[in-house]
RNA sequence: GCUGACGUAGCUCAGCUGGCAGAGCAGCUGAUUUGUAAUCAGCAGGUCGUGGGUUCGAAUCCCACCGUCAGCUCCA
């Protein structure tokens, strides 16, 4: 490379190749800001960073190492986590101005903002953070430049004698000889390895958001810091964009639709349980009759007991690993707690697969499994369907040999995309490794996750590794599916587990006549009824395909004359097994369709003189407004017949209806 | 569980610094007989989350508990 030597002694001379293939040859050390200023004075002011070899650094943080030299403007998507990490600082800076007592823990960008964590006696309040925001104009007033400094440990403990929380910090650089660098804009100083904006005025579009508690480095055993989350953007549209999508995301919060289109309710009596309405059934159901219907032929249903004693959880590590997330059940004769309702249906389905002789013939073996799991989730964890303490998973075991690891996991992964594009959604595939907290040996995980990370990587599929999230008993592949607006949820996921074989003394018969160890693949499409139909309470805005809706027809008879007309074709699509309702009530028409449409029923036929006689509807297909169709009840019929037996995605929800607003 | 905010009619929300609990929608009754997003009138509806306390007097102030929400931790 243009680096130069091999040898341990830094280059004295970079050579820097700009976009249009022009070098710069600059002593080692320069500051970026003097490379940019020689470019050209308004890309001097316009930049926010640059990149050298693909690194992001600072016009401030002396150059290093020779490279492509690309100056970063408000263009560029990098340049925005620049930005932001420098709102934070000028956050911190607003927070020390207004609360000297504040000390300062981490202040990072994220992926829609910043936030930054303060400790201070006082936690914050709406009106505190009108306050702050209110200092950070001044600030950015102020234009205080971003000055950087490297110091050494020492120097650095004396600069945050009074900020414990950056000593701590500090003491992770005992030993390592990594540049410690402080930042100073104004009156604040951070410890901060950067980068950084060149001064507080190019934070221009900018809103603090939330003000809540965090513990200090993330662990529950220290104490709690005061987090203040905001988020920032070059552009006021964007900020603005931001912002509305956050107010849409309020309108389609599936518990305010839940409430508005009566599919579930929640009762202070069952904290984190759900009662299904009639309405909120027939979701529930229909999506279950669905994963059936689909696992028909592979897959063996089973039902299994909810309630168990403490020796099969102790025989599933359950008891050791687990255990404070059990309902633990009273048993009277013991007078101790030693029973548990299930949280998962592994330990039962390891069970019924021991309970019998199995030929390599067979396997793979699917055992499937809709039971209702409780967890004694935190009270704090709790929120809306998305997180719940009793639900129910399409929950799935498949009993396999090794060598048909990789063919499973194509079949079980194909199962579950294909899942997910019945409703429009598409799926991240994250990979999950060993977490700190598990069972079973070193040498078992390595083989675990070698063989899922193959059998994964054989799919061709892009996938994002997150270290140390698997089960405790073994890797897996999530499916993080992102709704309509760009929130990520997990649904489904596909584990591999070494470790039950082992503890339920799981065998098939080999060809060889020998006992072998099979091994076990858990697999959930869903991932819980419950958090599937709160996706798709998001993702459709309530407006479902006509093939899962409550309601899927609903026929309005204009006046009495024609309520016979309507009853019978009512009668018609119901023997179909339509869901189709009457709604003949002593209301205006306009009453009853502007009812319709905010219970989002997919159609509407509106029977009067005309379409009596001729045998026809005035169909409201749901989110067009005025454009009626008027077609025979016959084409009609065969349409929604058609569409409900296909699972098509129509009427696809018109998103941006404004009924919510109208019913606030 | 932790930090903070919130809890008023079935729903959405008013009710300022303590002084007789309100509106709209929904519901009920009646009139109206309706051609694509609210016909009109009347009626009824609340231990102000629960339990304590302060006060002559508490929806309002204080404490505890329950629940919900935003996060943290955890997680399908």
């Amino acid at each position: 490379m243009l680096a130069g030597s091999p040898s341990d002694a830094p280059p004295t001379t970079l050579v820097l190749t700009l976009p249009d293939g022009s070098t710069r040859e600059v002593p080692f050390g320069t500051f970026p800001r003097e490379v940019v200023a020689t470019i050209g004075a308004r890309l001097l002011q316009a930049s926010i960073a640059v990149a050298v070899d693909g690194d992001v650094q600072d016009l401030m943080t002396p150059l290093r190492k020779s490279g492509a030299f690309v100056v970063l403007t408000d263009k560029d998507p990098r340049a925005l986590a620049v930005m932001r990490h420098s709102a934070a600082h000028i956050l911190a800076t607003a927070v020390r101005r207004l609360r000297p007592d504040a000390h300062i823990g981490f202040g990072p960008a994220i992926d829609d903002g910043f936030y930054y964590d303060f400790e201070v006696a006082q936690p914050f309040t709406p009106d505190d953070l009108d306050a702050f925001e209110a200092e950070m104009r001044k600030v950015i007033a102020e234009k205080y430049p971003f000055v950087r400094e490297e110091v050494s440990l020492s120097e650095a403990r004396k600069r945050f004698v009074d900020d414990p929380l950056k000593l701590e910090r500090l003491d992770d650089f005992e030993g390592s000889d990594e540049v410690i660098s402080t930042y100073t804009d104004g009156p604040f100083i951070d410890l901060c390895r950067g980068p950084h904006v060149q001064d507080s005025s190019y934070l221009r579009h900018f809103k603090l958001l939330s003000a809540a508690g965090a513990y200090w480095r993330g662990d529950e055993k220290r104490q709690m810091l005061q987090r203040i989350y905001a988020t920032a953007y070059f552009k006021k549209e964007d900020l603005d964009a931001r912002l509305q999508q956050l107010e849409e995301a309020k309108k389609r919060d599936h518990r305010v639709l839940g409430k508005q289109l009566d599919l579930f309710q929640l009762f202070p009596v069952s904290p984190g349980g759900v009662f299904w309405t009639p309405k909120g059934t027939i979701v529930y159901n229909t999506l279950e009759a669905f994963v059936r219907e689909r696992q028909h032929e592979m897959f063996r249903e089973i039902k299994t007991p909810l309630l168990y004693t403490k020796k099969l959880w102790e025989q599933s590590g359950h008891w050791g690993k687990y255990r404070e997330n059990m309902f633990l059940v009273l048993d009277k004769e013991t007078g101790e707690h030693d029973m548990s309702l299930k949280p998962m249906n592994c330990p039962s389905h390891h069970l019924y697969y021991a309970s019998q002789r199995h030929s390599y013939r067979e396997l793979p073996i699917r055992y499937v499994t809709f039971d209702v799991l409780h967890r004694n989730e935190l009270s704090g964890a709790l929120s809306g369907l998305t997180r719940v303490r009793q639900f129910a998973q399409d929950d799935c075991h498949v009993y396999l040999r090794e060598d048909q690891i990789a063919d499973e996991v194509q079949l079980l992964m194909n199962f579950i995309l294909s899942y997910y594009d019945t409703f429009g959604l598409t799926a991240r595939l994250k990979f999950a490794t060993r977490p700190a907290e598990r069972i079973g040996s070193d040498e078992l995980w390595d083989r675990a996750e070698a063989a899922l990370r193959a059998a994964l990587e054989s799919t061709g599929r892009a996938y994002e590794l997150k270290e140390g999230d698997g089960a405790f008993y073994g890797p897996k592949i999530d499916f993080d599916v992102t709704d309509s607006i760009g929130r990520a949820w997990q649904l489904g996921t596909i584990q591999l587990d070494y470790n039950a074989p082992e503890r339920f003394d799981l065998q098939y018969t080999g060809e060889d006549n020998a006992a072998h160890r099979p091994v076990v693949i858990h697999r959930a499409v869903s991932g819980s009824f419950e958090r599937f139909i709160a996706i798709l309470i998001e993702h459709f805005a309530g407006a479902f395909p006509v093939w899962l809706s409550p309601e899927q027809v609903r026929v309005l008879p204009i006046a009495p004359d024609y309520n016979e007309h309507a009853e019978a074709f009512v009668r018609r699509l119901k023997a179909a097994g339509i869901r189709a309702h009457l709604d003949a009530r002593n209301e205006t028409l306009n009453y009853r369709v502007r009812e319709g449409e905010m219970q989002k029923v997919p159609y509407m036929c509106v029977i009067g003189r005309r379409e009596a006689e001729e045998n026809t509807v005035a169909l409201r297909v749901r989110g067009t407004g005025k454009k009626q169709e008027i077609l025979s009840t016959d084409a009609f019929f065969d349409r929604v017949v058609d569409e409900v037996r296909t699972r098509a995605l129509t009427p696809m929800a018109d998103a941006t209806s404004d009924v919510s607003e109208a019913t606030a």
